[in-house]
DNA sequence: AAATGTAAGTTGTGGGCGCT
DNA sequence: AGCGCCCACAACTTACATTT
C-alpha cells in the first residue's frame, strides 16, 4: 500500500481538473475528522494517496512552489517517502495534505510536466531534484541492497534498519530513508517486489548479492557448522592428551569416531580470535546454549527430521549432558560384562585400557603373555575408541556407595539394567584372588 | 600346618569444582 | 541447589608369601 504510483484506477484523464479538486476537497473534509481508529486511519491514508494521483495533474507552477518550500524547510529534495505536505503557510494550500514524495517523484508525473520543457528541467536540477528517484522503487531498493553489501560484506539486515542520510557516499542520495530492513523482510515473508514476471531475474539479483531467503536455515547451518568444529577439535585435543598412535583410521576406529558423543558444556562460546582455529563469522556463538535450546525447544529441528538426523549423525545427543555420563557407564560396564561372562565386578582402580600400541622398552615381558595388539585384523580391541581411559571402577564404585546416576524417576530402571550386567552390589573386600 | 607379615583391594568419609 | 565427576586419605578386609 506503501506506492501509490502502482495502485490504477479507472480515472480517466479527461475530466482532471474538476475530478481532481473535488477529490482532493473530500479528502481533506475527511481529515479534518477527530481521532481515527485504525482501519479509518487506514482509508485516510489511501485518501492521500487518492489526492497525490490527482495532484499529477495539478499545474507545475504550484508543484514547484510546494517543492521550493520543501526545500527551503529541509535544504534539499530528499523528501522522505510518504510525505505528507503539512497545513503550514509556507506551502500552496492545494498541497496541504498531499503525499508530497509520491507525487512528484512519478515517472507519470515527470512526463506530463517535465520531460519536454528544458528550462523545468533546469528548474527542478537548481534546487537539488532526485532524478534517480523516477525509477521504479525496486532498482532503489536494489542499489540500497548493493551499498549495505560494500559496507557490511552481507545483506542480512536488521529489520529495524532504515538507509541513513548522510554525505559521504556510502548511500546513493536516492535511497536515503529506505525502510530497507523492513523491504528485505517483507520480501522474504510476503514475496514484495517478487511477483510476476520479472520475480525470476530479481530474484537471481539478490542471489548474486548472497541474500538470505531463510534465515532460520541459516541460523541453523552455522550452529551445524561450529558443532562439527567442535567434534573436530574435540578429537585433536583427545589424541594430544592419550599422546599415542600415530594409528590411521581403521574401520572401528572410525566407527568410534562417527557415534562419539558429543558433549558441549551448556556455557560453552566459541571463541574469539584468530589462533584458536574457528571461523571468523562463528566467533561469540554461544553453542552451549544453543544445544541447549535444540534439545528442551526443539530450535531449528522442530518437524525437521533431516536436520535431525544430521545432527545425530555428528553425534548430537538428545538426552543433554547430564544423562550422558550414565550412557557411558553403561556403556563400559556393558562391555566389561561381556568380557567376564555377563558378570559385572569391576575393581575400583579399573579403567578402560586403549590397545597397546607399541611395547615399552622397560615393559616386562611376563611369560609369553598373548599380545593384544590391534595389529591384526582380527582380535579387535574390544573397548571402543571413547570409553579409552574411562574410570569404570571409580563410577561403579560410586553407584555403590553414593548412590550415583540413581536419583530422580530413571533409578529403578538404571538399577535394573546394572542387575541384567550382573552387577555385584556388595563386592567382598579385601584382595581379589589372583586368576 | 599354623602363624605371621605384607600387599592389594576394599569401604567410608569428605571435600572441591564445575555443570545443569 | 543439587548433582556429576574426581581426588585423597584413613581404616579395614582379605589373599598371598614367608616364616616358624
Amino acid at each position: 500500500s506503501s506506492s501509490s504510483s502502482s495502485s490504477s484506477s479507472s480515472a480517466g484523464g479527461s475530466s482532471s481538473g474538476g475530478d481532481g479538486a473535488a477529490s482532493v476537497a473530500s479528502a481533506l473534509k475527511r481529515r479534518t475528522g477527530k481521532k481515527r481508529s485504525r482501519p479509518e486511519r487506514k482509508k485516510a491514508v489511501r485518501a492521500t494517496a487518492g489526492g497525490g494521483r490527482a495532484a499529477m495533474y495539478r499545474p507545475y507552477g504550484s508543484a514547484i512552489e510546494a517543492l521550493r518550500a520543501y526545500h527551503s524547510v529541509h535544504g534539499d529534495l530528499v523528501i522522505p517517502r510518504r510525505f505528507v505536505v503539512p497545513g503550514s503557510e509556507e506551502y500552496p494550500e492545494e498541497w496541504h495534505g498531499i503525499d508530497l514524495s509520491s507525487s512528484v517523484y512519478d515517472m507519470r508525473w515527470w512526463q506530463l510536466h517535465v520531460r519536454s520543457n528544458a528550462d523545468r528541467v533546469a528548474e527542478l536540477n537548481s534546487l537539488g531534484f532526485v532524478w534517480e528517484r523516477l525509477q521504479p522503487e525496486w532498482n532503489l531498493v536494489l542499489e540500497a541492497l548493493v551499498a549495505y553489501s560494500m559496507k557490511c560484506g552481507h545483506v542480512l539486515v536488521p529489520s529495524s534498519f532504515v538507509v541513513p542520510r548522510g554525505d559521504d557516499e556510502t548511500w546513493p542520495r536516492a535511497t536515503w530513508g529506505i525502510r530497507l530492513g523492513s523491504c528485505v523482510h517483507r520480501m522474504r515473508i510476503r514475496h514484495d517486489f517478487l511477483r510476476g514476471p520479472t520475480a525470476a531475474s530479481r530474484k537471481a539479483q539478490l542471489d548474486g548479492l548472497g541474500f538470505v531467503w531463510d534465515v532460520n536455515e541459516r541460523a541453523f547451518l552455522r550452529t551445524y557448522r561450529a558443532l562439527k568444529h567442535f567434534r573436530r577439535m574435540e578429537r585433536r585435543g583427545a589424541a594430544a592428551a592419550s599422546s599415542s598412535s600415530s594409528r590411521g583410521g581403521s574401520d572401528g576406529a572410525a566407527a568410534a569416531r562417527r557415534y562419539k558423543a558429543l558433549r558441549v558444556p551448556s556455557t560453552f562460546v566459541v571463541p574469539e580470535g584468530e589462533e584458536r582455529g574457528w571461523p571468523e563469522d562463528l566467533w561469540g556463538l554461544p553453542l552451549g546454549a544453543k544445544c541447549s535450546a535444540i534439545r528442551h525447544k526443539g530450535l531449528y529441528v522442530k518437524n525437521q527430521p533431516d536436520r535431525q538426523r544430521a545432527l545425530e549423525e555428528l553425534g548430537f545427543q538428545w538426552s543433554g549432558n547430564a544423562t550422558l555420563g550414565w550412557l557411558q557407564v553403561v556403556h563400559a560396564a556393558a562391555v566389561f560384562s561381556r568380557l567376564h561372562g555377563r558378570t559385572l565386578d569391576v575393581p575400583i582402580n579399573f579403567v578402560v585400557p586403549a590397545p597397546p600400541t607399541h611395547r615399552a622398552p622397560d615393559e616386562q615381558e611376563s611369560d609369553g603373555g598373548v599380545d593384544h595388539r590391534v595389529t591384526g585384523t582380527e582380535d579387535a580391541w574390544p573397548w571402543p575408541e571413547q570409553l579409552w581411559g574411562f574410570p569404570l571402577g571409580q563410577r561403579l564404585k560410586d553407584v555403590r556407595l553414593k548412590g550415583a546416576y540413581l536419583t530422580g524417576d530413571a533409578a529403578s530402571s538404571r538399577r535394573a539394567q546394572l542387575d541384567a550386567l550382573g552387577f555385584n552390589w556388595t563386592p567382598k573386600r579385601g584382595r581379589r584372588r589372583r586368576p
